[in-house]
DNA sequence: CACAATATTGAACACTGTTCAATATCGCGC
DNA sequence: GCGCGATATTGAACAGTGTTCAATATTGTG
């Protein structure tokens, strides 16, 4: 319930709408009630970034590429990712504003839910390079990925709000032909 | 003086200790003074990253590259602003939580800072591409800076503690290579 | 019905950003 | 030195925030 109710705050009033209080009241309930669930609300964010994971998951996963060929399938997910950032954005970037206090490193389960996310990049990637070992292809995978993430960053932030720019899918498009290139030769 | 005060408020207490009464007390003002130099804690937030980013700028500019080769010189690029990132985390790391209300795009000074920063990225990929046109080499260097970016921002958030991973120069490094090799042909 | 085990409350504490009438300080002409 | 208008500065007030915890309410069971 009040993860369901911290969804569709974030979703309509921004990440900075987001209050113990105001999800509390949501399920007719009151602060106090809410910290016998979540240890903090660094906690009830972490969950909440657990359940995104998982919705983004299955967006990516319910839009598959319908060609075989790897560069248009890698094209394609970049696309699908983009177009996430794009209709969910106060959730995704909830998914990214969080900074785990230092030395206080995300919960395993957590992390086990980025892989699933990454494997899906790898998956789109082995068939471009079957003669590379399987590590290197997970790590081509994370690091492409990264980039593309990077670009959707910097670009929902506004920070590529520069002369002569390009759209999203574009700039993304030319980091992964070229990318795919260099990796395939 | 007020900016300087934020500045190492964010260093010794974190992004999250930045606070407008913390700021005006440690200038010797009280809170009401503050709003009379800067509109909002945003305006101030903005104003900081911009001497963030002339920073960051002098920084990179302090460290050239030793050696010709169009490679070595990004890489070493790549290192230096992984270095900046790693040993200013919390300033780096206001530089990218300030997300603008929406509607509210950033001011043209802030782009203009932004774009000198790319400006050296553009420098440094040239001469691997001569033949390409000048906006081409722009884009390109926005591309790829965009993906180093999104390595240093996923590492230091901890989303890349990830089984099998490599160090965040190691990826920078894969991104750059791979990434030249197909610009290149 | 009683009693122990849960569940829930709401007030309290120490903060936060922001505003604005009231006050203090300053520079300058006389 | 004095007065006065222009700045500069204050600090209390408002509405919110995360978090805690003694006090209360509710529940299931013997």
């Amino acid at each position: 319930m009040a993860l369901e109710a911290a969804e569709s705050l974030v979703t309509t009033e921004g990440y900075k709408g987001l209050s113990t209080r105001k999800v509390a009241s949501a399920i007719g309930y009151t602060v106090g009630t809410l910290y016998l669930v979540f240890d903090s609300q660094e906690d009830l964010v972490l969950q909440l970034n657990g359940r995104t994971l998982d919705a983004l998951y299955e967006w990516l996963r319910a839009r598959p590429a319908l060609s075989g060929d790897p560069g248009n399938n890698l094209r394609h997910l970049a696309e699908t990712y983009i177009a996430y950032a794009n209709t969910e954005t106060a959730r995704w970037n909830v998914l990214f504003e969080y900074i785990a206090a230092e030395g206080n490193d995300l919960p395993d389960w957590y992390l086990a839910k980025l892989s699933k996310v990454f494997g899906l990049v790898e998956a789109a990637l082995k068939p471009l390079a079957d003669h590379r070992g399987e590590q290197e292809i997970q790590q081509a995978a994370r690091v492409l990925w990264a980039g593309v993430h990077g670009i959707c960053t910097l670009k929902i932030r506004h920070r590529m709000d520069l002369a002569g720019g390009q759209t999203t899918e574009q700039m993304a498009h030319m980091l992964i032909d070229n990318f795919m290139l260099g990796f395939q030769a």
